[in-house]
DNA sequence: GGCCAAAACTAGCAGCGCAAGTTTTGACTC
DNA sequence: GAGTCAAAACTTGCGCTGCTAGTTTTGGCC
């Protein structure tokens, strides 16, 4: 087939193919041939849109953090900020887990990536963190964030009574953590943040100054 | 050439030498074929050893896990175990950052993956957590250190100052992070690891009862 | 109406994981 | 000591991979 009348491909169209398909089989089985035939074409077509197969990854990276939420940076108090930061983040990679050791790799090129670090940094320089604090704040959230959705604790287990009776006295359970998947991740996902920035509350305190104190309920134990 | 006099490879020789290859060239660049060029011998011959690719790189994780220390849980006030234990397991998963992505999919069947587990756990529980929550801090560390382990921060933001100043206002100096890769690293896991353990504590007296003064220094700002 | 870039194609290279079958060696059994 | 068998290397080959090169047709622009 020469050129068609109609354009079939878009980098759009390849990004959201792609995205799909690293959802639905994971990195590995993701490839060229693969991502073109589930867009009716031949591999080597998409290479008028992406030059390489690492572009097309950085374009569905870059998607995914598009949707983290940072507009309360600099608009609520710094601890509600992270707060809700940290949960937006979450739910943005882990609703595509397999992109997340590619994403990992740090904000490189990437457009959202950059816009996100820039709201974060800014937001907690704002607020009176010295400018090497915010750094590590940015990155020690980026660790947790990403560590948490790079695979499931719960599901790292494997469902063998057996495995887990004989040698390991206390992992005697272990093996109906795939059940409560879920509850497993999200419940430590929260109390790892809750924790994390009560902690860095307290190191605001002791360094820098008094904090107002939030109207937010207590967080959930 | 037919079966040797002396058998050219082992188990451990080849994950020695897989382990080497991935720390130098990396996951995607590890391949059968080129770890037996560096053992001096055709691809196929690994698979006397192993039965697939992915139980030598099992086998690599495995090791990694294994130089994690434990020893202190039960043995020293759960606060300073698990301080001990994050900058023990950091340091072991950041020496070989390339399998991280690797062993986040959880213990599986690796048994030094599962003792951790175990000791980790049991520590938890004999310290007064409640069980759902002591699995709820192991996963949580896992996913910080994971995420720290996994890629360099500091090393995500290119060197060119150019990409920076133009539309991110925030962001003039990123281009020197990789400058002080380690510090900023290092720097971020520290007070992260220090914040959640402040703030489990704080969790831990609010819901569990009174802890003891910990002998150590404050942790360093 | 002529020209050129765009967007599809086919063919092909070097490398991949791994299965199948071959050869030689070493250790064990009678 | 002879016979047997598994172990550990090999070669060959399949279908897959990312990507390059060169081809054909189309559509938009001057």
């Amino acid at each position: 087939m020469p050129r068609p009348r109609q354009a079939l491909l878009s980098r759009q169209r390849i990004v959201e193919a792609a995205a799909a398909l690293i959802d639905a089989e994971g990195l590995e089985a993701f490839s060229t041939r693969r991502l073109a035939a589930k867009l009716g074409v031949r591999g080597p077509s998409l290479y008028n849109h992406f030059a390489t197969k690492d572009e097309i990854l950085d374009a569905v990276a870059d998607s995914v953090t598009s949707r983290v939420d940072v507009s309360f940076f600099g608009r609520v108090d710094w601890r509600e900020a992270l707060r809700r930061w940290g949960h937006s983040y979450r739910a943005a990679l882990a609703a595509h887990p397999n992109i997340v050791p590619y994403l990992a790799r740090g904000p490189g090129r990437r457009p959202a990536a950059l816009a996100m670090a820039d709201a974060v940094y800014g937001g907690l320089v704002e607020a009176g963190w010295p400018p090497a604090r915010a750094t590590h704040i940015g990155a020690l959230m980026r660790y947790f964030v990403a560590g948490s959705a790079l695979g499931s604790f719960a599901r790292g287990f494997v469902e063998d009574p057996g495995l887990y009776a004989e040698q390991y006295p206390h992992l005697t359970q272990a093996h109906r953590l795939a059940e409560h998947q879920q509850q497993v991740d999200e419940g430590a996902f929260r109390l790892g943040l809750d924790a994390l920035i009560d902690g860095l509350s307290r190191t605001y305190e002791e360094h820098i100054g008094p904090l107002p104190p939030l109207p937010s309920a207590e967080p959930a134990y």
